[in-house]
DNA sequence: GATATTTGACCACG
DNA sequence: CGTGGTCAAATATC
């Protein structure tokens, strides 16, 4: 009932999403192959002319999403309906109320630290202002907010829940983008990351990584995809796949600074991006500190997004079977 | 005293 | 009316 990514309906075929997804992922693997070693001055041209295939590629395929939100917006509705509540630029209304306008959303699953307690922090401050059980969970959902709501009018949430099958895992959903400002290394991190994704790698002693992260959080979101005959429960990705949009609109838009595909929130460089977590082996549920993401989710909202770009009726599209 | 957490109640939505 | 998200008073911690 509450899987995430219901139902095992129709849809077949490709997207020109998982294409041009895919095909960034093998122009990564090319590159990240150049970058391994090999003649200079050659190497230099074949890593340039592949950066910017990526990154038109993937600028096309923001392009279709955002496209498709823009049309879309706040039409579907599916299990994730509940999740979603407003982008609250305007200060919450009178009253402890559920809003339920669009709101940037970004789904993870990720291991606790010590296989017992809470997951370790991701870079923002959180408050925690309420938890509620939740029917049909075994554990209680933590809301948590920003702490600078009030200081910096940060409208960020996020909810934390202990999986049902394994207690050491909780799912963390984000709910809105941070606004505040945070430690600003983290943001110059994440801002640094993006930049290395869309430009030549140059003397970037970090390319080779983050060229790893993206190229690993590709796989997991076509080929895991293609390889799980049923999905579990729609937690698909290793890598955080933040649909950022601003915070007034509607539609779903390419933050201006960051890479459309960075981590939740510009949080800390853990977030897939540093080497520590490039080799991100399918699941391995190992806790380390400070935050090991285990799975990302892509969330069905881009299931929809596919859905809608490839033509499949909203009602009983399957993301899992539209990947195979 | 300031800040964070807990917890029961309120309220919107379906 | 049930469920889930939020509020806010009470309480705990620093």
């Amino acid at each position: 009932m509450a899987s995430v990514v219901d139902g095992n309906g129709g849809g077949g075929g490709g997207g020109r999403v998982v294409m041009e997804l895919s095909h960034i992922k093998d122009l990564v693997r090319q590159l990240e192959g150049h970058l391994g070693g090999g003649s200079q001055l050659q190497a230099q041209e074949v890593c340039r002319s592949l950066a910017s295939q990526i990154s038109s590629l993937t600028e096309r395929s923001i392009t279709l999403i955002t496209s498709y939100y823009c049309l879309d917006a706040g039409r579907k509705r599916s299990a994730a309906a509940s999740l979603l509540s407003d982008v609250s630029d305007a200060p919450f209304k009178t009253t402890k109320k559920r809003k339920t306008t669009e709101k940037v959303k970004n789904q993870v699953r990720v291991s606790s630290a010590a296989g017992g307690d809470i997951p370790a922090d991701d870079g923002h401050s959180w408050r925690k202002y309420g938890q509620k059980e939740i029917l049909g969970a075994k554990y209680p959902r933590s809301y948590y907010r920003c702490t600078h709501r009030h200081s910096q009018g940060c409208a960020a949430t996020k909810q934390v829940q202990r999986a049902d099958e394994d207690p050491t895992l909780f799912d963390v959903i984000y709910l809105g983008a941070h606004t505040c400002v945070q430690s600003g290394a983290a943001v110059a991190a994440a801002g640094e990351a993006a930049t290395a994704t869309q430009q030549p790698p140059e003397h970037n002693p970090n390319a080779h990584s983050l060229l790893q992260s993206l190229s690993s959080s590709l796989t997991v979101k076509t080929e895991g995809l293609a390889a799980a005959p049923e999905p579990p429960q729609g937690w698909v990705a290793t890598t955080p796949f933040c649909l950022s949009s601003t915070p007034a609109s509607g539609c779903l838009q390419a933050p201006a600074e960051l890479s459309p595909f960075s981590a939740p929130s510009t949080t800390s460089e853990n977030w897939g991006l540093s080497p520590a977590t490039s080799d991100s082996n399918q699941h391995a549920a190992v806790s380390l500190p400070p935050f090991e993401v285990v799975a990302g989710d892509v969330e069905f909202e881009f299931g929809e997004v596919v859905s809608a770009l490839v033509g499949i009726p909203d009602d009983d599209f399957d993301i899992s079977s539209f990947f195979a």
